[in-house]
DNA sequence: AGTCAAAATCAAAGCGCTTTGGAAGAAGCC
DNA sequence: GGCTTCTTCCAAAGCGCTTTGATTTTGACT
């Protein structure tokens, strides 16, 4: 049923159809709900390509996703992010499309979206310190939201991120606090630039106690578990190994908590770990008592309120760019501790 | 720029241009030539709404991710499959839309996909025992394919799904013949196919050599790391605790590891660990030495084989259903060793 | 030169919707 | 009754593409 084949059924014109569809005043109430009745009725539902390109808008949103040609690594926040963005379109109307694209071809497939029309914004994934898609899409001119930022990049452009710098310098304090010297970084890759900010909030309040960052106890690389587990067995064979661990992501710190056991170390008492936390769904720290103590922001929280951004600017390009910096909490769990005595 | 301005500006007709574009055979290759250069110097891309308007074909595929409205658990194994997916779709022209959606709003999301024509078919994650979406679907008339199957569906469909029973039925014979007699399955919800499948395989294994399944024994929840944690701690306080853990999901397995470790018991030598491994990217089991035993299959790959089988049914929607059922491959690792002689 | 089929191009209709610019009818006012 | 002003509805244009059916060009063959 379309709405040629409705309006003849009604005896009413397209347009008058139409509008009564669509909430215009200027039909009378009367007509409008033998319209909607009729509607409900033959199942009616105006075929979306048609309406899209009458309105010129996509009602869709774009999400890019980068595969880094290299490690074919999927994100793992990427479902809880998108699951919470997703809400938000669905309630607003719009489909959410998804781009899985090689790193090479995603300034391709970002004009190309722009140019055929498929969505009218879109949500940048995994900034890179001067990432370059930020002033492309700038260019290009479409609408957008960067989850997280680019330090480097002078322009302004609106963004959603959690304070990395503060969390990991609130979590290196927290852990000085306790008498640890020698803390350890296991960090993303920093090329990244929530594990560049993390690094440097780590290395501020290191400095502001005196302490010289050891790069020595400092990691940098695909957040994994076997990563995790790695440099914390290395970093334990060290002549002075460290008493506590910086974790950037939960999945790591599952490895590093493995090396310590194996190390027949306790958590907590021998070795302190601090993670960051970012509550997805499959992988809770803890239900109700944490597993780590960690720096926590939900993905999917973020990913919500990224989605209403995106949409706002959708709804008014004239807006002003919209920054929106969250501060992570820090859960005191059970594996930290105290520095143990030395010697 | 659009097509009529493009064809005004070469002195051709919108006809040839579009022809010359799509690779029509009638149309002289010098122009086409032409047209082909001017196209790419004008940076023209045919917008796909119009496109897709006349044509009457979506050029998407739809993925519904059911948010069950309890746990909120977004899938972990969603972002690989995707992935997978998405890369066909890519090579292929096709978007991917995505729609997040709660369990019982889930009908009328897919009667409305297939009304407002916004894509030309779907992939259906997670089937549950006797899932009405099977015959929905039918009825509503749209290409789809099942990422799993439905046990008590007895109507015929597509599907791709991992061979969960025998996977699970050779496991536990590689326990037994290891000669463990106390089993334990942590297994996923059991409302959905997979896991009652799972289940299936494994008391098929324990009957064939007379042992009952035992019920304390059997677990059935999501699947988190915290779940696989509780479960093996309380089994091992049981009096008469199991040997050997088969556990359905990798974060479950870690957290059985971790209730081992924290009880002082050496994984491999006094326990046994089997898990099922979907080699998600963010989680693999070890790189070169797996630290689980497990029977694994790419989730990335599912993706993309059904993302393939998907687009077969679209472009030929009188195909035969077509169904693929995967082994997977029993991973040996140093989770696992011959049962600790008794008393 | 004349004929005819094949090759190359075109004009226009159509996809299903929105929206502009009226028109018709009702209502209010003198 | 005649005039204006709302209210309610409509015809038709347009969104940017594909595709049908017709027309022109080309080239081979008498």
């Amino acid at each position: 049923m379309n709405l040629k084949e409705l309006s003849k059924h009604l005896g009413l014109s397209q347009t008058t159809v139409s509008r009564a569809l669509n909430g215009f005043p200027e039909v009378k109430e009367a007509t409008r709900l033998r319209v909607l009745a009729a509607a409900k009725k033959h199942n009616y539902s105006p075929n979306i390509r048609a309406k899209n390109l009458a309105t010129g808008r996509a009602m869709a949103t774009g999400h890019v996703i980068p595969l880094s040609s290299k490690h074919e690594m999927v994100n793992p926040i990427f479902g809880d992010f998108v699951a919470g963005a997703g809400e938000v379109y669905a309630r607003s109307g719009y489909e959410m499309v998804l781009s899985i694209v090689n790193d090479r071809d995603e300034a391709a497939v970002y004009k190309d979206l722009r140019a055929k029309g498929t969505v009218d914004g879109l949500i940048v994934h995994g900034p890179k310190i001067n990432d370059t898609r930020i002033d492309l899409l700038r260019q290009i001119g479409i609408p957008f939201v960067v989850h997280g930022r680019a330090s480097g990049i002078a322009s302004s452009y609106s963004w959603l991120d959690v304070n990395n710098r503060s969390a990991f310098s609130r979590a290196t304090d927290f852990l000085l606090d306790l008498g640890h010297r020698r803390i350890a970084l296991i960090n993303g890759l920093e090329a990244m630039d929530f594990a560049y900010r993390r690094r440097d909030g780590y290395e501020r309040s290191l400095q502001a106690r005196d302490i010289k960052p050891d790069p020595e106890l400092m990691r940098s690389d695909e957040m994994t578990e076997v990563y995790g587990y790695r440099s914390a067995r290395d970093m334990m064979a060290h002549s002075n190994p460290p008493t506590a661990y910086l974790v950037s992501s939960i999945i790591c710190a599952f490895g590093v908590r493995r090396a310590v056991e194996e190390a027949g170390m306790r958590i907590g008492r021998d070795i302190s770990i601090i993670t960051f936390d970012d509550e997805l769904s499959y992988l809770k720290n803890g239900e109700d008592v944490p597993i780590f103590t960690a720096a926590r922001s939900s993905v999917r929280d973020a990913g919500r309120q990224a989605g209403e951004m995106l949409l706002q600017l959708i709804e008014n390009p004239e807006k002003m760019p919209i920054n929106v910096l969250l501060e992570a909490e820090l859960m005191v769990g059970t594996s930290t501790g105290p520095a143990p005595k030395s010697g």
